[in-house]
RNA sequence: GGGCCAGUAGCUCAGCUGGAUAGAGCACCUCCCUUCUAAGGAGGCGGUCAAAGGUUCGAAUCCUUUCUGGCUCACCA
């Protein structure tokens, strides 16, 4: 039982006792003590005023009186101010918790098993070009929320969409053919998804220089933007396709192959992975099939010129289309296929979550309306872990991958690792690494920072990232918090014969009990963060611990101390706070050093 | 125009189902390495929580209106 609990429960059979009545759990309101004040735990004693019929102070008082008085072995001491009655819970009490804590396996995490299967989806890009910062934000998210589940007991499958097929993959496959270069990723050097990113680039060049050539010589801007040759052909290459033409199949998949390598390998540089993956390609007839059966079952409506449609207006939206009149389908025909698959393949799901950019929060509000009025129970467990767009900071405009205003992935990767190198060689000691242990250091600091600085942000909210300023190392950062963790291991490196057992009679400095109560908190911190989808609950966690730990560090020396068993807390409890740092970081799917 | 979301310090962000004097980091200004990692610590400066009403013992938080910004309402993906 935690501390909290039990204080809980004390207050609630006091205040029982104390006035004679039977009291709701909700009226027993527990906080933390504010910093500013004397004690660790706080009862609200407003809302008990009704029933003590008494003053605020005067109720606390009595309740607190009470408290100390019975169980003085639990409560040492307590303070009123105005309507709020602060308890000092006994070191011992806090000492015995920490007892436990060092001996649990996995601490802070569900042990047992929700018996819930949650896929989530995440990253899910198109090939027609390499990921950029948004994809950073999306995957480092869907991974994120992927470890936070399965540490609160759920099965996780992490899956991805993969839009391997439509106009804009052969927009690059046109210009590529255009160019007449025959160029490979061998042939140029180029990584795969560069290569083909770079054909999509020209093959918005052109069509803009031609629309240009076109309102140039009268036409109407609209006019020209349907009417130039080259787009002309690039949809005229997806009915080939969509036919089964044998040569557009053929170097669709070549192209999407050298795509395909070159994510492979920014995933890899990414730390992220899939337990599956689905393409377009296969889902988008499941989907347009699905539509049929719909529109016999009655459950969509076809208009004069052949187009189906779902209405909706009994959810209060517009109706929705979901094939063309030439029978062809759209980006919600391919969507309901894919889900549909996913259920099939995995009957036991309990949720399905869609990691996807908030920009889409209409588009799945009409797809899990369809799909309920298909008759899919299921579509009620389906959620849009929807997040904010990640900006570029004033004046830079926004991120465009045909105007090539991106940020990339590779790049931005590779340069703030490049930062932590130098950030590194200036501050530590690390001759004695050998170079590929100095590069895997690097690496993790640098893409420490970018993960955690993508994180901390609360998902839902867009967020601002300023490429030019790089990444911070000090203050609310990764690395910061690495770094704590590294002087944690630091302090276990020199001690011989940890015991993983302290005294629990010692006396503690508040900040080591601070530092205590922090450690104990980990736990609803991933309930609280399993609950919300939300990574940045548990940054903000291991920022605070980190934080506090450093402050404990910095005031209070641990070798010097004379008693031994003093000395065995603080080791203990560098100990656990490192504990909690690496797995609160690997939660985030960050790394940490035990030097830096 | 309809819908959804946001607006907290110069900048980037926390503030849980309403609780104490609204918090961090960056930036700026002081201090602290003859102590275990100074990527650190201690302190200072900085706020009409967009605005106005309302609900109540109590509102940054809940309700209404207004202003500002973003997204969306495609036979685009």
């Amino acid at each position: 039982m935690s501390v909290e609990k039990l204080i809980f429960d004390l207050s609630k059979s006091v205040v029982e006792e104390l006035y004679g009545v039977d009291i709701a759990d909700g009226q027993i309101q527990i906080n933390k003590t504010r910093k500013d004040f004397d004690g660790d735990l706080t009862l609200v004693v407003f809302p008990l005023l009704k029933i003590s019929k008494k003053g605020p102070e005067q109720t606390a008082e009595e309740i607190g009186e009470k408290i100390v008085n019975s169980n003085d072995s639990i409560v040492e001491r307590f303070n009123v101010v105005k309507g709020f009655l602060n308890f000092s819970v006994k070191s011992s009490i806090w000492l015995k918790e920490l007892n436990k804590w060092l001996n649990e396996e996995e601490f802070g995490q569900t042990k047992t098993s929700s018996g819930k299967t949650i896929m989530v989806e995440y990253s899910s890009p198109n090939t027609n070009k390499p990921l950029h910062l948004g994809h950073l934000r999306n995957n480092f998210l869907g991974y994120s929320v992927s470890e936070i589940l399965k540490a609160n007991g759920h099965h996780v499958i992490k899956t991805q969409i993969i839009n391997d097929r439509g106009i804009h993959i052969c927009k690059s496959m046109l210009a590529w053919q255009l160019s007449g270069k025959e160029e490979t990723p061998e042939s140029s050097g180029i990584k795969g998804d560069h290569l083909i990113g770079k054909y999509y680039v020209a093959f918005d060049k052109s069509y803009k220089e031609e629309v240009a050539a076109l309102i140039e010589s009268g036409m109407d801007k609209e006019t020209a933007e349907k009417s130039t040759k080259i787009l002309v052909q690039a949809q005229e290459m997806l009915q080939k396709w969509e036919a089964g033409d044998e040569e557009v199949r053929a170097l669709w998949k070549k192209m999407n192959g050298w795509v395909y390598e070159g994510f492979a390998v920014t995933y890899k540089n990414m730390g992220v992975d899939f337990d599956s993956l689905y393409y377009e390609s296969d889902t988008y007839l499941i989907g347009k099939e699905v539509v049929e059966e719909g529109l016999s079952k009655g459950a969509f409506y076809k208009k004069e010129d052949g187009s189906v449609w779902c209405d909706l207006s009994s959810e209060k939206m517009d109706d929705k289309l979901l094939l063309r009149g030439d029978g062809t389908s759209v980006y919600m025909t391919q969507d309901i296929g894919t889900a549909l698959l996913r259920y099939k393949d995995n009957p036991s799901l309990s949720a399905l979550i869609y990691t996807v950019g908030n920009e889409q929060n209409h588009h799945f509000k009409v797809l899990f309306a369809i799909l309920i009025k298909l008759g899919y129970e299921w579509a009620k467990e389906c959620y849009h872990l929807s997040y904010g767009m990640v900006e570029l900071p004033k004046g830079m405009g926004r991120m465009k991958s045909r105007e090539g205003t991106v940020v990339d992935a590779d790049d931005l990767m590779s340069s703030l690792t490049n930062d932590a190198k130098e950030a590194t060689l200036e501050r530590s000691q690390i001759e004695d690494l050998s170079t590929e242990e100095q590069n895997e250091l690097f690496r993790t600091i640098g893409m420490g920072g970018l993960k955690y600085f993508l994180l901390k942000v609360d998902p839902k909210k867009k967020m601002i990232f300023n490429p030019a300023e790089s990444i911070e190392l000090n203050g609310n950062t990764g690395p910061f918090i690495q770094y704590t963790f590294a002087r944690t291991q630091s302090i276990l490196r020199s001690v011989k014969g940890f015991k993983k057992e302290v005294d629990s009679e010692v006396e503690l400095f508040p900040i080591e009990q601070e530092l205590i109560i922090a450690i104990g908190d980990f736990s609803a911190t991933i309930k609280e963060a399993g609950e919300n989808y939300s990574p940045a609950l548990i940054a903000n966690y291991v920022y605070e611990l980190a934080k506090t730990y450093n402050s404990f560090y910095q005031s209070i020396s641990i070798f010097k101390e004379e008693d031994e068993n003093k000395k065995q807390v603080r080791i203990a409890l560098s100990y656990q706070v490192g504990e909690v740092i690496k797995s609160g970081m690997k939660l985030l799917g960050i790394n940490v050093p035990d030097r830096m």
